[in-house]
RNA sequence: GGGUGCUUAGCUCAGCGGUAGAGCGUCGCCCUUACAAGGCGGUGGUCGUAGGUUCGAUCCCUACAGCACCCACCA
């Protein structure tokens, strides 16, 4: 083994192995688990969100499979309509050209061709995280198979009553010239006005002042509207206005949809333009007059001089023809939502035009079959409130419910050339025909076409196949196997059925609504099963500070930079080439020299995901900080250094240690009771998602307990070994054949239980490790999890293994405190104790010497054989008896002590340790003890907590006053002998 | 307006009814033959505020304050 752990030579080689093996496809043999990774849009890198989220469904997929789940990790990629249609878009707008220059068909052949070249980008990152996907399911929502789903779905609902076509009032994105689902909407505060304009009465000299944020609109009024009890304005209702600017009179009405207390209490209505105002002229049968064309210009139902003009440019000239005319009342700023595009960043016009729905809301259909919200939405509600689907953390449920109890209808259909198209036809009389194809349509119509038919222009909202997703990539609806457009068969029904439901949902919260809730929806009509058993809504990745990662901030990190690192100024032209407003690009660069000024260390994928791992609490934000990565990459280092150390120590064995070890010194039965503790807890913290406790079980039981205390304590053992083989008694040999199998065996453990965290790292060791245990498997991605019934835990070992850490932690401490360097050898005595801490003593003495450095005992008969321990089972190696022990009632050099229990562990000060220093830091332990003593005496004093508190905390309670008054005797009886 | 979180050591976070913890930072001593990406030891907190429940509250309840996020919004 190389001497220091080098992530970047050891990752390269096994994904490619493991994936060829095909150990990442699912076995065949278990229990179902599946787990569906949120596609990612085809267009995307990874970025830290997807980084994490990929680690953790990593984690759970290698977990359960060791575990021997028949795993499936469901990948592939989301066509992700505007995004990737903007792209090509984009491109085409370098060679000054527009998609409507190349026509559909050619335009979206181009997309294909940008997806086949440029795709595959973010998988391919996602097997740098180690991502154990099965590839040879990879989906795309386009492809053939799961465009077949999409179909059927549509026509299924459509032929239920479930999908209509409908001319509505909907979020219209002017730039990108599509309609947009509310989902993708985002209300942004932005600084504006409110503007007060006057509306004359018809037939007398009164009028009303109205209050708009968006006086434009004006233009397409067709009421104003009072509150039926506003006594002000009560004797106007049903008189008439005249419409400023126009040569139209609109009526004054009544409606409580109107707050009286606010503004003037009169509200101008815009049923084209503005969705409240678009409910109250249903209520009030008044006809929408849209003033907007789709590029969001004035049309021709405005005045002419309005015409033509951009909505704001329409507004100045409005505000100014108002004012000409006496009618503006005020102008006063005003802070605003304004709606806007999620996709474009333009700012939303509702628009009344002809678009399709999934309806989502009517309980009963005129025909008398459910309603979506008794088909579709109520078996959704349920599923999540009857506990079948649960969330992690349990509290996302609500958010999720109350979404569902308020939704609305949901507009599918997108302007757009990429996509699912419409599997819709119009005849010449514009009745509409759904089916498969235009035959299909033509054979399941109810009404004879008139003329040609011609195919719906649209395609479906992206999310309208993702929400297929659970059942489209199992093979549905086919009946046989599904081929890819290789010929490879990538799914089939009959037989991947066994997958649903899946076992968790992986996924971030803001997605819920886009997406968890639609595909329950959509499995539950579809199949009749919920989607998935569990959905754990994983945190958002933050930075350090705990700001939100924008390129325009630059405190993104790609996940590949920590991985591989990166110099500065790589790092640099990286995170500025996107970057287009100058002042933004120098924010960025001296953010970025300040943050990084040597660039980004390489911290390897296996430090990355071990701080993923370290994050993933349940809080919905993880902070980012690359200084904690650098720490678990020294965690790699140190489980590196721990294996060649044992495998250094071990060396060739002839024949390997096999199976389970029952070892018989205390030493090596803690190590196997502490063993079985760890893997007892990273197993109920995996089943609870707590993957930050996984991780920090692992870290303390490799760090804290395998390599601070095991290795150490077992290097007495070893050393026999370097001497003279001939000088070695049975009982040494016996001694290293168990600690050399102990050690493997808990080596091996200990890397299987780190694996689904860190695979590349403990994939290495192992093989180094496997050899000597004579394990069969070729690869640690074949061994099955860690059993924690398998091993015996031994409470008596870990006593007495407790004792002797608790008398070296003593040493070291009085060595620390004292200042005595760690290299010079002391000399040790013991004082009062009872029989067990003599025997303790005498079994542990020569670990005692070699661990704490301390004189060896002058032994009457140093130069003959070592004589046969009376202790059985044997210690670490067989000890002569010594003289440490000072009798009762005889003379004791001037020490300094650390007391164990009622034990006291003497250094002798003779020209090591300073008598004052030593008074006061006894005064301060015994004032600390006395601290505590006083609380236990409160509680214990209290007849209340005796009468009230359960028998074991009382039990409990005796117990430490116990223990605290042997220590406490113990110290003041060395504080005396000091005087 | 409705909802959901968060507030614990200098920083980032666990803990959650019975002795306040970790990592990083910091301070001291050590290049001790697995590891200086290391070892050993130390410092550091009246657990946001005020009440309540309880024998006992960082933990449960109520109110308040501050900070986030989500949904809906008064023209």
């Amino acid at each position: 083994m190389e001497k220091s752990f080098e992530p970047a030579q050891i990752e390269s080689k096994w994904y490619e192995r493991w994936e060829a093996s095909g150990a990442f496809q699912p076995s065949g043999k278990g229990e179902p688990y599946c787990i569906l990774l949120p596609p990612p849009n085809v267009t995307g890198t990874l970025h830290m969100g997807h980084a994490f989220q990929q680690t953790v469904m990593d984690m759970l997929a290698r977990y359960q499979r060791m575990r021997g789940m028949n795993t499936l990790w469901q990948v592939g990629t989301d066509h992700a309509g505007i995004a990737t249609q903007k792209i090509v878009e984009n491109q085409l707008a370098v060679e000054d050209r527009t998609r409507h220059d190349l026509g559909r068909e050619a335009f979206v052949e181009r997309v294909w061709k940008w997806k086949e070249e440029s795709g595959s980008t973010i998988t391919n990152q996602m097997r740098r995280i180690g991502a154990a996907a099965d590839w040879s399911r990879e989906r795309f929502t386009m492809d053939e198979g799961l465009s077949a789903a999409v179909r059927k779905v549509f026509i299924d609902w459509y032929r239920a009553g479930l999908i209509y076509r409908g001319n509505r009032l909907v979020n219209w994105d002017p730039v990108l010239g599509t309609a947009v689902s509310d989902l993708e909407v985002n209300n942004v505060e932005r600084d504006g006005h409110m503007w007060s304009i006057r509306y004359p009465v018809v037939g007398s000299d009164e009028s009303v002042v109205v209050a708009t944020t968006r006086p434009e609109t004006m233009l397409g009024d067709v009421a104003v509207a009072v509150h039926p009890e506003d006594e002000r304005y009560a004797h106007l209702v049903g008189k008439t206005l005249k419409l400023p600017l126009t040569d139209r009179e609109i009526p004054v009405i009544a409606d409580d949809y109107v707050d009286k207390d606010f503004g003037t209490g009169c509200v101008k209505i815009t049923p084209a333009h503005d969705f409240n105002d678009y409910a109250i002229g249903q209520r009030h049968k008044l006809a929408p007059i849209t003033i907007f064309t789709l590029a969001a210009k004035v049309n021709d139902n405005a005045p002419e001089k309005y015409r033509g003009l951009d909505r704001y440019d329409a507004r100045k000239r409005v505000l100014a023809d108002l004012e000409a005319a006496g009618l503006l009342v005020e102008t006063k700023p005003h802070k605003l939502q304004v709606p806007v595009s999620d996709r474009s960043d333009a700012v939303i016009e509702p628009m009344l035009t002809d678009q399709w729905f999934v309806d989502l809301t009517s309980d009963v259909q005129t025909d008398g079959r459910p309603g979506g919200r008794q088909a579709i939405t109520l078996p959704a509600l349920d599923a999540v409130r009857s506990g079948e689907i649960k969330f992690v953390p349990e509290n996302w449920a609500t958010t999720y419910t109350q979404w569902l109890d308020n939704i609305q209808d949901w507009c599918i259909s997108r302007q757009l050339w990429w996509g699912h198209r419409i599997p819709a036809w119009y005849d010449e009389a514009g009745n509409i025909f759904v089916g498969e194809d235009e035959a299909d349509a033509r054979a399941n119509a109810t009404t004879t076409p008139v003329g040609t038919l011609r195919q719906d222009d649209d395609v479906l909202d992206t999310w309208f196949s993702s929400a297929l997703w659970p059942f489209s990539t199992m093979g549905w609806p086919a009946n046989g196997p599904v081929k890819n457009e290789r010929g490879e068969v990538v799914a089939n029904w009959e037989q991947d059925k066994i997958f649903l439901p899946s076992a968790v949902l992986v996924t971030g919260f803001d997605i819920i609504f886009f997406w968890v809730a639609r595909m329950v929806m959509a499995t539950k009509y579809f199949t009749g099963q919920i989607p998935f058993r569990e959905v754990y809504i994983n945190a958002i990745v933050r930075d350090a500070e705990g700001q939100k990662m924008s390129k325009s901030k630059g405190n993104t990190l790609d996940p590949l930079d920590l991985i591989d690192g990166i110099e500065l100024e790589p790092l640099v032209a990286k995170s500025t080439r996107s970057l287009l407003l100058p002042q933004v690009r120098e924010k960025v660069e001296k953010r970025i020299r300040k943050d990084y000024p040597n660039g980004i260390p390489s911290i390897g994928t296996d430090a990355l995901r071990f701080t993923f791992a370290a994050l993933a609490s349940y809080s919905r934000t993880i902070n980012f900080d690359i200084k904690r990565a650098e720490g678990y990459k020294a965690f790699c280092n140190k489980l590196w250094n721990a294996a060649r150390f044992a495998l250094s120590n071990i060396g060739d064995r002839a024949e390997p240690a096999q199976g389970i070890p029952q070892p018989t010194l205390e030493v090596n039965r803690w190590i196997l009771t502490r063993v079985k503790q760890m893997l007892i807890e990273v197993e109920q913290h995996f089943t609870s998602y707590r993957f930050d406790h996984v991780a920090q079980t692992l870290y303390e039981f490799t760090w804290n307990e395998l390599c601070d205390w095991y290795l150490e304590l077992i290097k007495p053992v070893f050393r026999g070994k370097s001497d003279d083989a001939d000088t070695l008694t049975t009982i040494d040999s016996k001694a290293i054949a168990e600690t050399e199998h102990t050690l493997l065996y808990v080596l091996e453990t200990v890397l299987r239980a780190l694996h689904p965290i860190t695979p590349f790292i403990t994939e290495e060791i192992w093989q180094w490790v496997a050899p000597k245990l004579a394990l069969s498997e070729s690869s640690l991605m074949q061994r099955p999890w860690p059993r924690a019934d398998e091993i015996v835990a031994d409470d008596a070992a870990t006593a007495e293994i407790e004792w002797f850490k608790n008398v070296l932690s003593g040493i070291r401490r009085i060595r620390s405190e004292m200042n005595i360097s760690p290299a010079k050898t002391i000399p040790l005595l013991f004082a009062d104790g009872d029989a067990s801490d003599r025997q303790r003593a005498n079994k542990f003495n020569p670990a005692i010497e070699f661990l704490a450095r301390v004189t060896p005992t002058p032994t009457p008969h140093s130069t003959q054989a070592i004589s046969p321990p009376s202790i059985d089972p044997p210690s670490f190696i067989p000890s002569p008896s010594v003289s440490r022990w000072i009798e009762p009632n005889t003379q004791e050099p001037a020490s300094a002590a650390a007391v164990v229990g009622s034990m006291r562990v003497l250094i002798p000060l003779a020209g090591l340790i300073d008598l004052g220093a030593e008074k006061t830091r006894l005064a301060k332990e015994i004032s600390r003890i006395e601290v505590e003593i006083k609380k236990c005496e409160g509680k214990l004093g209290n007849a209340n907590f005796v009468a009230n508190a359960p028998p074991e905390v009382v039990t409990q309670e005796r117990q430490r006053i116990t223990d605290w008054n042997t220590t406490v005797t113990a110290l003041r009886e060395q504080a005396q002998k000091l005087g």
